[in-house]
DNA sequence: AGTTGTTTTGTGTGCGCACACACAGTTCCA
DNA sequence: TGGAACTGTGTGTGCGCACACAAAACAACT
């Protein structure tokens, strides 16, 4: 059990060659002749070695910029959380000459997003984080981001075909599930069921449409109480939006509504406080403080966690460790989904970032 | 925003002193003038300077052995995942030599417990991390550490009295209370609630009691659905214990179990499944696999993931960055109170450790 | 053989820190 | 008054790596 580990010096003795030699080979730098290059693989393939991170990051006296091209946090609170993640990140990692910068677009902007990607294009980072809301317009981006060689890392809404460094996010239909399984949960009468979507373009917005895929399968082999499901699409900007809402509060055996955005799920709340909240289960996302309150309160039932503060940390710290130490980071970083309720909430709060 | 970091160097000649003399002012190795002293302390108190961890750990080339004073992972699946906690850390911090060596105790040995701390002290390693699961037993013990100056970390079991360096686990009154909550979501008929303690020795775990403790609370002021709760404790070693466990489930109008011990559950489980569950609403604790079995099933309704596994690793974490990096642990790491349920249940396993 | 150009290889320096060691200055006592 | 013993201080080296640069080897021409 000696943990003496192999340095790029002893690889040299080995291969009888100088450090330099095997440095050009261990980087690809080229200018090493073929036998020089043969001696140091065959050395390599005998011994596992791995280059001590540490002195690596010291002797590469590297400064890192990090772009994240993400919805304005200034505009939605559910962003603002990210934004905090960023913020901590760059706390973090700034003693390792790391530059967090944020390039903030329009939520509900795809012209606004093409632009800013434009510009973190020209900026030339060294890594990229992002959450590619708009499937259609985001696709192009990344190919002009390969081309050019920038890594980049998505979180909160996944596009395979994007090939990432890495994805960070959630199951967003078993996400669906698990909100079904909670409005379940203890229910013994039959009646309606609503899922609320509140999105200005539904039809663009995968993610959305996933959670109510996953809430639908869930129910369809469970008969205990009998439900009927329905969907309802209404876009806050609407002026009728108030009205139908109210609307829907009164639809005779209601047992629960499903939110599928953080930021409704609180103003659906206020209403049912408004009008005394008759056995109405209702089911959200996030820890938004809006969404603390009415959990709180027992307006809310549940509140799914999609954790977009750690989901940014841990986006930057993938491109981190690829950049500074060479790792490669997990293609697929899916987060546990966390059931918050009244009791465990404070327990979430100050648990931090893990 | 220049991210230009401040040297020990650059401390040196801001005091008009050298870096061998700020150095011995930082690491308080005496052998340095009042007047020196002072003057580095005073561009210190201007300056914030932060060592930068990776010069500091490559310079100082330090090897360390830190011990893991924990009951027998082969004796129990929940100590079992503590292990791979410890494995996994060990893989993480190998190659900054970080040794971990366990030092495994009986589970309910006392004289064991007693007999492994007297091997770990004579042992001298540079940290400690260990689950005082005894309290008599565990107090001595530390202050033993404490005199030979060996930093150590609890988890698991609080002993606030101990003093640590930090300690990991979960808030467990709090934990009662979530419990608690999801018993009594959803009920509808009165009736009766059992609180079952799977142990040895009740009135020496405090961490059980506790959890009945936060249990009761929250019932205290909750009428909807009227409850009478009792408590029984069970010793699994006993060979009355099927019998008394048969004749419990067998209470009328029982509502629900709740378990305070992660290794119980599943035996409620099994003989729950037995007899046909009738609306008993079974909680317990932690993601054994036998747990995960019957949460899969549906004999156990819902889990409180104490995360036996983050609570080793981070207690690992802590102290490297204690001993390595010289940074100050949290003295508190409350884990937040994870529910697990059979929809998130997958969502957890596949996510690891964050 | 000499010059120039090209490829290959080795050496040196620095990253920021810890720590050993050497040196200068002081005290103390024979 | 010389030397030992001690104190305060500065300098030097090494950690493992990246990278610049110098040196060497080779090739291709005059």
């Amino acid at each position: 059990m000696n943990t003496k580990y192999i340095r790029i010096k002893d690889i040299a003795t080995l291969a009888g060659v100088s450090t330099g030699t095997v440095d050009r080979v261990l980087h690809k730098r080229g200018r090493v002749s073929k036998e020089a290059t043969e001696k140091v693989m065959k050395i390599m393939d005998e011994i596992d070695y791995k280059p001590n991170p540490i002195a690596r990051s010291l002797g590469s006296n590297k400064k890192y910029r990090i772009i994240a091209l993400i919805p304005d946090p200034a505009e939605d609170p559910y962003w603002g959380q990210t934004n905090q993640g960023l913020v901590q990140a760059q706390t973090e990692w700034a003693q390792y000459g790391i530059r967090i910068e944020v390039y903030p677009f329009e939520l509900f902007g795809k012209e606004s997003f093409k632009k800013k990607a434009q510009e973190v294009l020209s900026a030339k980072p060294d890594g990229v984080l992002t959450a590619p809301i708009f499937y259609d317009e985001a696709l192009p981006v990344f190919e002009l981001f390969k081309s050019n060689s920038i890594p980049y890392v998505l979180f909160n809404t996944n596009i395979p075909a994007a090939h990432p460094l890495s994805f960070i996010g959630q199951d967003l239909f078993q996400s669906g599930k698990v909100a079904a399984e909670l409005m379940h949960f203890g229910q013994h009468l039959n009646g309606k069921l609503a899922i609320l979507h509140l999105d200005e373009d539904i039809h663009n917005s995968i993610h959305l449409l996933e959670k109510e895929r996953g809430f639908r399968e869930y129910f369809k082999n469970k008969s205990d109480p009998q439900f009927e499901i329905n969907e309802y699409n209404f876009n806050p900007a609407n002026p009728a939006f108030p009205d139908q809402l109210q609307r829907l509060l009164t639809v005779p055996q209601l047992r629960g509504i499903f939110v599928s955005t953080s930021n409704g799920t609180s103003l659906v709340a206020s209403y049912l406080e408004k009008r005394g909240k008759k056995d109405i289960r209702l089911i959200g996302y996030d820890m938004l403080a809006e969404n603390l309150k009415y959990l709180r309160s027992g307006a809310i039932d549940f509140l799914i966690n999609q954790n977009p503060k750690r989901q940014a940390f841990l986006g930057i710290s993938h491109l981190v460790n690829h950049l500074m130490f060479k790792e490669k980071a997990p293609v697929l970083d899916l987060f546990p989904l966390e059931v918050i309720t009244q009791q465990n909430l404070d327990s979430y709060l100050s648990s931090g970032i893990h």
